[in-house]
DNA sequence: TACATTAATAACCAATCAGTCAGTAATAAA
DNA sequence: TTTATTACTGACTGATTGGTTATTAATGTA
């Protein structure tokens, strides 16, 4: 590598946070926050360790900004969508599962997940503002769409705490699977649209009420 | 904290190897692999640091004999039970989650899982073991379980290599949820033997053929 | 009791790294 | 052009920590 001798300094207030954010997204997700060194980030950033140190005074505040910087900002949109849906209670699942995928899991922002995982127990406060604003109106949206659908006798009656848990649960799979198993031991790919799909066809048939079967 | 003046110096070379593994385990899953010191782990399991690199000649050797250590014990077992039984495909696909969970999901060997999905990029030749000593051979008995069900028209037909995954997703999903939320956010916690009863009765309404429903 | 062996210790060393700060250069103002 | 401002830099520091080793003490042996 040779070094670049056109020292081409640039100031570029604005763009700074968000290319620091970015670049430490990726690297807490890839080896985690601990083994992440700042002057990495940086460096992913294009820019000096001093500069890192001028936008967010320590490497815990950016975790924290990463965090809480990708988040919640989609809820309203579905919570919009869920007042106005006009089909069926497995439509709506189905819809809002492939809305989860194309706005959060096929993005960088699916990394968070992994990172909340690993870094939990080493930042409490972080996890509650997670749970929060995360885990909480997730599933609350998709315990109303359950609810809808045992309402509308769509859905057998069930625990709907549980049963949320049993929709979320591959969806943090797939996150995972895709931040950490693929991106390694490529052996282990697996294409994300088509697990969806067999997950939501298996969900749906087992959560559709009998007397809605063919 | 009062110092110890009794210097009782133990010398009980058998146990200490098992004893700093137990301890490693537990901090490497709680706090992460990077940010538990060696001197931590030797504190937990009672003994200096010094000791601990007399048994271990590196903290990342450490990390590997722990991952190494807590696995597919269980595998020749589990395909034994596979060959022998005698129920329906649905009775075995129960039989095997709650196996699953009683030797491994509710022990701390469940914390392996947490620590390979954070450490994986930083240790690729660990993954690359963990993949072969463990995904795959438990991949393969639930194919095979599922197989067993399609061949006698149990279970509908389909790819089973993704439908393994539609049934680990969740398995997964209760070892992290346990290992990262419930501990400290206690208002996330849930009933591990119902999610798992609940899991199980999805997945098998979705699974069975229409041809064995009531 | 005297001696040999070795498990265990703790003081030590070298490397790493988060965070600092005096100085530099890009831009704006005069 | 000169001066003022400030985004940016990178050498530096203090604290931390992985790993070493000289020493200590527990145990076995005679």
């Amino acid at each position: 590598m040779t070094p670049d001798l056109t020292h081409k300094r640039e100031r570029r207030k604005e763009a700074r946070p968000g290319e620091l954010l970015e670049a430490a997204l990726q690297l807490f997700v890839q080896k985690g926050f601990a083994a992440t060194k700042a002057e990495e980030v940086a460096a992913l950033a294009g820019v000096s360790k001093g500069t890192l140190f001028l936008y967010f005074p320590t490497k815990e505040d950016l975790l924290k900004a990463v965090v809480s910087e990708n988040l919640a900002q989609h809820f309203p949109a579905w919570n919009q969508a869920f007042e106005t849906f006009e089909g069926s209670s497995a439509e709506m699942l189905r819809f809002a599962l492939h809305s989860w995928w194309e706005k959060i899991g096929s993005t960088p922002a699916s990394g968070i997940c992994k990172l909340m995982i690993s870094e939990s127990r080493n930042f409490p406060d972080l996890l509650s503002f997670y749970v929060e604003s995360v885990i909480r109106p997730g599933n609350n949206l998709l315990r109303r769409i359950l609810q809808r659908g045992m309402d509308n006798g769509e859905f057998r009656t069930m625990n709907a705490e549980i049963a949320v848990h049993t929709i979320v649960a591959p969806m943090i799979f797939l996150m995972i699977w895709e931040n950490s198993m693929t991106a390694y031991s490529s052996s282990l790919s697996m294409s994300p649209m088509e697990f969806l799909e067999h997950q939501i066809d298996v969900l749906l048939h087992g959560l559709v009420a009998p007397s809605q079967k063919a």
